[in-house]
Formats: C-alpha cells, structure tokens, sequence
DNA sequence: CGTTCATTTCTGTCCTGGACAAAGTTGAAA
DNA sequence: TTTCAACTTTGTCCAGGACAGAAATGAACG
C-alpha cells in the first residue's frame, strides 16, 4: 500500500521498521527522547530516514539484542557503537568461530558453497552435518554480517542453499513415522526457518515423525494443528533477534491452549543462557539438548 | 512488553495485528469508521478483542482478498459474510479445478502427500510436475483456502512438502551450469516462495544456471547482486496477493537501476492477463513462456 | 458501444503528544 | 550473599486529525 521508494535512497517509517525491526512508535519515541534518528521529512511532512541513520539503526539493534541498554547505544555515535559490538563480542561469544565454508558465501561462488555443503553432509551424516558444520556457520555468517563483511543477497544466498541441502536430505527420512509426532514451526512474527529444519534434521534420523509448517503460524492455528493432527509434541524455534520476552509470553500463552498431553519443546538463540522458568515447557539449549529430550519424551512415554 | 495472555481468550491489539495481519492504525480505524471490530477494554483502557470478533476479521480479510471493498464487508454480519464467499468463489473462480491432490492436504495425512507429491515427480518429470501437478494445485488450493475449507496450518503444510520435493530435485542439476544464468528472488514486501521454485525446476533442466535468494531482497541488495555476481537475467515473481501497480513502480525502479545488458523477467499471477507496457521488462505469462523466454535469450545471445 | 480522462469517494498510513505498566536498576535491610 | 522495596527506563497504547493514492464514478470522445 505504502512503498514509493524513496528516490535519494531514503526510506519511510514503514520501510525501516521492516528493515531495522524497530517499531514505529518505537522509533518516533527514540527520536523524541534520545534525538536519533533524526530523519528528514518529504514534502507532506513524513520521516524519510536516509540509508546511513538505516544503517546505524541496525547496530543500533545488534546491540540491543546484546542486552545493551537503549539510553547508552541509541545516541552514541558511529564509531562508539562499532567499539562496543567489537567489545561485546570479546565478552560474549569469546570464540571467533572459524569456519572455511564461510569464504563460498559469496554470489559467484555459489556452486563452490553447494558442492562444499554437499561434500560435508556425507563425510559427516546428517545429524554430525547439522550439528557440527551448519550450527557454527550460521554463527560465522551472523557474526560477520554484523561486521558488515556479508551483503544481505549474500546472506539470503547462504540460507537458499543450506535449505535445498537440508531438505533433501531429510526427504530422505520420509514415511519412517515412530512416536513422538513432532509438529513444528514458529511465531507469528518469526520469519527464520533454518531452526526449524536444524531440528527436523536431527529428529528425522532418530525415526521420530516430524512436520515442520514453515514460519509464521499464528498460535490459535497451531492449537488447532497440534489437537487435530495428532502430535504428541509442538517444537517453536526463536532466533537470536526475536524478542526474548515476547517469546516467553507466547510460550506461556499456548501452554495455556493446549491440552497437557501435548508437550511444547522451545529452542533457539533468543532462548538460550535465560533460565526462566517456563512451566510445562522444555526449554532446549541446543541441538544435541534435543536429543536428550526425546529420549526423555520416549521414556516417559514407556511408562 | 505486552501479551498479557488474555484470560478470557480475548486479545490484545498487537496479538490480534499478528493474527490477522491487519496493522494496528488499521483495526482502530475501522473502529472509528465502520463500528467494527468493537473490543471490549481492560482495566487500563486498552483494547481487548474476544476471539469471536477475530475470528469474524479473518473472514474480512479473506474478502478483502478476494478484491471487495472495506466498507461492504467490514460491518456486515458473519452470515452476510459468509454469503459473500460462497458468491465470490462461484463469480471469480468459475473453474472448480479439481485436483486428486486436494485430498491429501490434511494435517493426519502429510505422509501420503509427500509420497504422492514423489510419485508425480517420477511419473511427470520435473518439468511435467511443477506444470501439469504444482500449478494446478497451487491454484486448488488457493480456491479451497477462500472458500474457507484449509485451515492456515494445512496450507503451510502443503507449501513446506512441495519445497521439500522441489528443493531435492533442483538439488540434481546443481553444478550444470549454462548461459544464461539467472537471478531469483522477490520484492521486499512479497513473502511467497514457491513461484521462484516452479521457475527454478523449470529453468534447471535447461541447464540454466539459476540462482535463488529466497524472498524479500530490497532492491538496492538486488541490483548489488546482479550486477556484483555476473548475472544476465533477474527473475521475478508475484503472488496473486500482491498490488499489481506496486509490482510495476518496483519493475521500473530496479530496471533504471539495472544496466541494460541485464535483462528483468517478471511473472506470477499478480501480472497474468494484465495489459502491461513494460519497456525492457519481459513479463513472463506462464511456465511455457519461461521456456520460451529463456529460447528468446539464448538466440539474442546467439548473435 | 468501448476507451480515455477528470472528478469524487474511499481507505490505509502517518502525525502529535500524552499516558502508563512492565522490565531493569539500585540500594538498604536481613 | 540474598531479598525486597523504591526508583528509572522503555516500549506500547491511545485519541483524533490529516492526507495521498487507489478505486469508483461519470463525462467526453472516437
């Protein structure tokens, strides 16, 4: 409906909160309190945010995600938000992650990346594969898209390519249906899907019965999915840039929805390191976590 | 931040957004002029929608959809409604299109749509399967979805096996790679992948060196990718949902963008039977006339 | 009778500026 | 060290007004 875009470059509110991830009224308020951004405005006296404020707001939002407070980042300059990502990074990650695949993300290597991620799938099957090549490498590619090394095609790239790997391979699983039954997918504003497909791939091979829906399932839907389909267990995945609060909220919300016999499994970056208490719901840390709760679901489920 | 889960199954107005998919200045509006939704208020004034009143906007936005106007819809009652679908599914669809397929979209019976999808595959080709199987059923079930007879989550299911199948069978031409080679992806605000799928298992049998990037690639990234990765064609796709004139402003702003010597191919049911002048675009009808396109190219190329 | 163009109506998005509860932080008491 | 109360920060919501672009309507024309 809106979308004209912006000759000079400049993006409207609606763009840049689709871009940057901060609400609109969030970014009206952050330029009443802090005075960034401070966007231009067109000739009816709309925002029109140029690309580099866009920019800025982006590391704005990385180190939010870090758990930086807004009164200290949103105003910083430039260059104060670059020493900051650098230093939160030392503090957090502590672990460049290295990864050799990281140099085929590029877009004219783009066979190189397919048959490298091919090549590995076999030497290492599929669990290993996922575990231990596609975990750190979205990592790499996360961390080196924050420090701007990686175009955003680059990265759209990457993920193409993971997917059409991925999902040939747990094709190769279809119709091996044991129990639990494992419905998958994500919140309604959760757009990653590699999650997802993460955990399909390492529950296929253990013969567990899974179906993932992709992203995006508003949850009165997946109550609806969960009960009339049968499954024994609901797994949501939540990416480092989904709101961890909010993540909780929605967890707490469709626990209440569905019926106790369902077990609700919730992974993901946003997820891991909180210990919030999350009754009813098995919080899981990471791929090899999830193992460990399906053996504890098939235990439980012997009795 | 917000979510307090809403004890009576009411919902917030940022719950309600994500559920429905319509923006919060839209509901208040409507409100404002149309007396509906009217949710009720909690203890600190703030909307709360009952789930019935959500549950009648998912039908508004189905008709809304289906191209009627805000002012019948939003105010009539859920039996006018009602009425309304049936009536527009017999005056738009007029082709029932029926499809074997169909049956299988059920959440109980995935197994068997993955099997019959495979089975198609092998009898039809790939070529022959996303043609004379996908397309048809695509269309099926968007009918089925107006009609009100596939819950969302069906509908993500279908769409997840159909990637599944796909994905595994591009995933055999990788390396093959001919002139021209072609660039995928969609605009930033259209989220429907599996137009550039069928495209891309019609163009990889060819030998087509084609390159997906998945949906939602600003502009700018798009001419960067183009240009950076050595591409000849950009493809482009549309889902039905998507504004028509919104796809044509896109279409000139990345062709002024584009250097000549790169062509645009633009198709999907957004631009099908459209009356479109489009210099320097070639606005593609069918899979055919993918076909027929890339003929086009490899004779111009010829020269 | 079908097209093209101008005018009117409809409709979604944006605006300002105020309010408030939940989340986070601090510091004193146990 | 932990617990809890008081304080500060921060994102979301609200009202009600405005307006541009899309859709519908009507007029002029071939």
């Amino acid at each position: 409906m809106n979308e004209a875009p912006e000759l000079e470059g400049a993006l409207g509110i609606s763009a840049v909160e689709r871009d940057t991830g901060v609400a609109k009224d969030t970014l009206r308020v952050w330029e009443r309190r802090y005075g960034f951004p401070a966007p231009m405005r067109d000739a009816n006296g709309e925002r029109l945010y140029p690309a580099a404020q866009v920019e800025k707001l982006r590391l704005v939002r990385r180190l939010l995600d870090q758990g930086r407070r807004p009164a200290k980042v949103v105003g910083a300059d430039v260059e104060e938000l670059r020493a900051l990502i650098v230093e939160g990074e030392a503090g957090a990650g502590a672990t460049p992650v290295p990864c050799p695949l990281l140099q085929y993300v590029r877009l004219h290597r783009s066979a190189e990346l397919a048959a490298a991620l091919r090549q590995a799938l076999l030497r290492q099957g599929l669990q290993g594969f996922v575990a231990d090549t596609i975990a750190p490498l979205n990592q790499a590619i996360g961390e080196a898209w924050m420090r701007g090394e990686i175009e955003v095609a680059e990265e759209h790239l990457y993920t193409e390519q993971v997917q059409n790997v991925l999902r040939a391979a747990i094709g190769a699983y279809a119709g091996t249906g044991a129990p639990p039954r494992v419905l998958l997918s994500t919140f309604p504003d959760e757009v990653h899907t590699l999650g997802l497909l993460m955990v399909e791939a390492t529950l296929a091979p253990e013969g567990a019965d899974c179906l993932s829906l992709g992203a995006r399932t508003p949850i009165v839907d997946l109550r609806e999915a969960a009960v009339g389909g049968g499954f024994d267990v609901v797994g949501l995945s939540f990416s480092a840039a989904y709101p961890w609060r909010q993540a909780l909220d929605g967890l707490l919300e469709l626990r209440a929805m569905l019926p106790a016999s369902i077990a609700i499994w919730a992974g993901g970056a946003a997820l891991k390191g909180r210990q919030k208490r999350l009754p009813g719901v098995r919080v899981v840390e990471d791929l090899a976590d999830t193992l460990a709760a399906l053996r504890e679901w098939r235990a439980a489920a012997a009795d």
